[in-house]
DNA sequence: CTGAAAGCGCTAACAC
DNA sequence: GTGTTAGCGCTTTCAG
């Protein structure tokens, strides 16, 4: 008994004793059952090891907690699991998921059923809610600025790995996880071993406007990766001047690769990543970054699903689809 | 119906459209209420925002989900917020908590009654299990290494927020959060102001046997707040020859403030970092630091977890109360 | 002020 | 093969 009105307190008391002994501690099923849930949400990840996705999820669990709602996290990073496995695991569990899933939406909207999902950096349309960053935009701002500062040999280091791609394709192309190529040295339309995000596609989009000659790597998601990647990609290609990241630990990579190559960062090549983690403040040169407010797109996640919760927002409508955009922050690396 | 042998398929899959067209969800609760739950942990944390709590977190959801565990995180950090407060938003969700309370186990453990709970880097005792850090040995490692590489003029740089005190005590010395003093100049035995955590007083103490001249300075958990801090210090000591910091993320303030005051590390002055996290690498020069294996801890964390749940180990027992000693790796900045 | 009883949504065991 | 029923542990309501 906790907390009823009209118990004499010597009752309460001894009962409160007795429980406390016998160790008792009620059911969080049959209280859920019967006083109708707290709402409890999936929060679906796939590298807690990456900066980027502890800064997103420090600002859902922060938004989250001021609603009363408990966060489930699932970090899917380990184990070849996917993103699909990290909603099939939440779902028994929670009202609703929001997460990075690199590329299931529909199936994972599916197991969710009426629940909402929203997913992010994700084709939106099949999940309930989306959240999708303008990356043309932030191409255009990043391959601008390196252009107006005299960059005529641009690269750009794409992520491989499986988690962000956007349309699900790893391509077939030279490049391998363990031995980092430059896949594409163009100006091209579509270099058959192409980008692998839309990130990637946005860029070489815009690098192929200036006319110039520019190359495009990938690497796994690493910094480690990024750096090897980043090494060769000197080798090859000495006359880069100007690298653009698919994010910021992998421009971390980057950075310590242009220095052992016995490049001065940003006069012989600048170095700009993609996310604007704190970390790019810590490193040296500090790293000019296209930058998200972490806690705009954790506040956007979250209230998107407030709407979608409380019914003031259908699944799928345009009200559920939302874009950010990236902000140009320059430090010293570009 | 989901999976029951012994149904027409036409009926099963009738009854699956109608349910899928309905948006049916089998209530969680009652699901559990009759199945007995899923084990589910909540993992209280001070803050998600210092890489050192991730990569923790990121350990203990791997192993948690090998074991078909859900993981509940509450991120205790923003507005004013204790471990003990994060203790009571999981306490009704969750089957066992696993956390960074910085100084409420035993009223921590009231809450969850005779579910296990298990601290993380505070005293011992007040909870069923406790993982704690050989501080003693850390300094010992870390301050020899300074004094056999002739640092005479050692400075540590303590921790004085609220988070991981382990006393529960904040001195009301000289130093505030907004300016970081100097606030023990000695040697001495128990400076009035003395360090506030731990760790604090296992690197004092180890200092102290030097029996030369060292300082101890204070700030808030940051890496701002450490780059101020160690300007300060650099400013009234200048004969400062090595750091000795909290925790990696205020080590790269510091490396920092004495960058910008003009002096090479590790030649003028060294800096270590404590913790062991991969921002250390990053870094220039390349942090050295007193490193836990953040997976080992994890780990720890997660199989005494276990073995409490189980009834393998008796909640309070010396089997419950683990020590994970630090490991001194020598990079560059000592 | 206290005991008894109904019912939350589900699954499992049972008769039909 | 399929419909019915008991009961998981709790809260709330209603008699005592």
């Amino acid at each position: 008994m906790n907390g009823m009105p009209g118990i004499k307190e010597s009752t309460r008391e001894r009962v409160q004793e007795l429980a406390r002994e016998l160790g008792y501690t009620p059911s969080r099923f049959a209280r859920g059952l019967v006083q109708g849930s707290r709402t409890s949400v999936g929060l679906a990840i796939p590298d807690l090891t990456n900066p980027y996705f502890p800064a997103f999820a420090s600002s859902v669990v922060e938004l989250a907690t001021q609603r009363g709602w408990h966060i489930v996290v699932d970090d899917y990073g380990h184990g070849g699991r996917t993103g699909l496995d990290a909603v099939d695991h939440l779902a028994p569990q929670v009202d609703a998921v929001i997460g990075y899933l690199g590329g299931y939406a529909e199936q994972a909207q599916a197991v969710m059923g009426r629940r909402p999902l929203i997913v992010l950096d994700e084709t939106p349309g099949g999940a309930a809610g989306s959240i999708n960053f303008d990356y043309a935009e932030a191409a255009k701002l990043a391959v601008d600025h390196l252009w107006n500062t005299n960059r005529r040999n641009i690269a750009y280091l794409d992520a491989c790995s499986s988690s962000l791609i956007g349309s699900g394709q790893v391509p077939t192309g030279p490049s391998k996880f363990g031995a980092p190529e430059v896949v594409a040295q163009v100006p091209s339309t579509e270099a058959e071993a192409g980008p692998c995000t839309v990130r990637g596609r946005a860029v070489t989009g815009r690098l192929y406007g200036t006319g110039a000659p520019w190359a495009l790597v990938t690497a796994a998601e690493t910094a480690e990766a990024a750096r090897a990647a980043a090494a060769a990609l000197l080798r090859e290609r000495p006359e880069t001047d100007g690298i653009l990241v698919f994010n910021d630990l992998m421009a971390a990579g980057v950075l310590k690769a242009v220095h052992e190559a016995g490049l001065r960062v940003p006069e012989d090549c600048a170095v700009i990543g993609m996310d604007g983690i704190p970390l790019g403040e810590f490193l040296t040169p500090e790293l000019s970054t296209l930058a998200l407010d972490l806690r705009e797109v954790g506040r956007a996640a979250v209230e998107l699903l407030e709407g979608l919760l409380a019914g003031a927002v259908a699944p799928g409508s345009d009200a559920a689809r939302l874009t950010l955009v990236h902000q140009l922050i320059l430090r010293e690396s570009a």
